[in-house]
DNA sequence: CGGATTTTTCGGTAAAATTCGAAATAACCG
DNA sequence: CGGTTATTTCGAATTTTACCGAAAAATCCG
């Protein structure tokens, strides 16, 4: 993969634009998505003169990638350099992804709102306030069990209920309803 | 909500911190936790003075909140100036904020996909790499075509299925079992 | 309409991030 | 061990973003 084909810059490029969007930077965009399309492992410095990034550079990027757990470090015998792969199966990546933004964006959330609630107990004049940090915590305390389950699915099925199409979202009502049946209201 | 309890300021600052793991900066976060803890509509004037923010930014603040559905302008009889106000119900402003990422993080790459496979077909050279866009592309739809399926569950529904706990999953893998025999009848 | 109030726009500055390249460090080989 | 190659660290330069405050624009009121 010395050189890129018109499709591979398109892509690497929009990949690259769209990162802000996820959180990442360009640089670090590309070289996943340089990683994505590749057949094979790749060295660092394959990767700094592919997409004209400095070497320093490319190894930031993949050491975060690394933090996000989408890329690993592989060896090839009878080469001493480090080379990088990206995982493939897509399913695969996406609940990496998700496991990680739940530790960055769902954690912290409830840490905040945990300790805002330690001491303010029965302080008449934060009553509104507290009620408010309540609801929102029993909510990411309920996403996160969720998240919980929906992490252990394996990606066949995974794969099989998303493509239950209309059924799911029937499915789902079912099931809510079932649930209310025992206690009258809420 | 002149001036801020001890635990208002907390929350409303630690919430700023983590407007940037959301993809907003602090100045914003600040805003909109502002809002979610105060019982009544606020005026640009008074989030500017009781954040110490100058009154332009405000605006602009306000004005990003406005575009993710989250914030919206309400009037007073008798006062002119414009009062906001955000989502109370966590879990609609959580089906909004849904909405919203996912016009801005998976459409957009699906946009990308589809433009990148365009015109490619049968390239030989390019065969992995249209098999790797196209699982992706598969991927973000199928995506797309549950977060369809949710949007449309009311609160009430969304609440009682989060409650399911373990049987959820149970119920999940039930269904993706189903899905897998000859008459998928449900 | 004219004046007062409210909101938005915009140029400039401050702060933060990204990226580079040199230097330091680490890993490896004979 | 000494030399070579690979990787990381780090300060500086560049780019991007956030924020302010003045000015412009819009809205409202009598």
């Amino acid at each position: 993969m010395a050189e890129l084909t018109p499709v591979m810059k398109q892509f690497i490029l929009h990949w690259g634009e769209m990162g802000s969007n996820w959180g990442l930077n360009r640089t670090v965009a590309q070289i996943h998505a340089m990683l994505y399309l590749s057949p094979a492992p790749l060295t660092a410095e394959e990767i700094s003169e592919t997409l004209g990034i400095a070497r320093s550079t490319v190894s930031t990027g993949l050491r975060e990638l690394q933090t996000w757990g989408v890329v690993r470090v592989v060896h090839q015998l009878g080469d001493r350099r480090d080379h990088f792969e990206t995982i493939a199966d897509i399913w695969e990546m996406f609940r990496v992804i998700l496991r990680e933004r739940k530790r960055r964006e769902i954690d912290p959330a409830v840490a905040v709102l945990r300790e805002s609630m330690t001491g303010v107990q029965g302080e008449s004049e934060n009553a509104y306030v507290i009620e408010r940090l309540e609801e929102m915590l029993e909510f990411f305390e309920v996403v996160t069990s969720v998240y919980n389950q929906v992490e252990q699915l394996p990606t066949a099925t995974l794969r099989r209920i998303a493509r239950l199409g209309d059924s799911f979202s029937r499915l789902l009502s079912l099931a809510a309803q079932s649930e209310r049946q025992p206690t009258p209201e809420m």
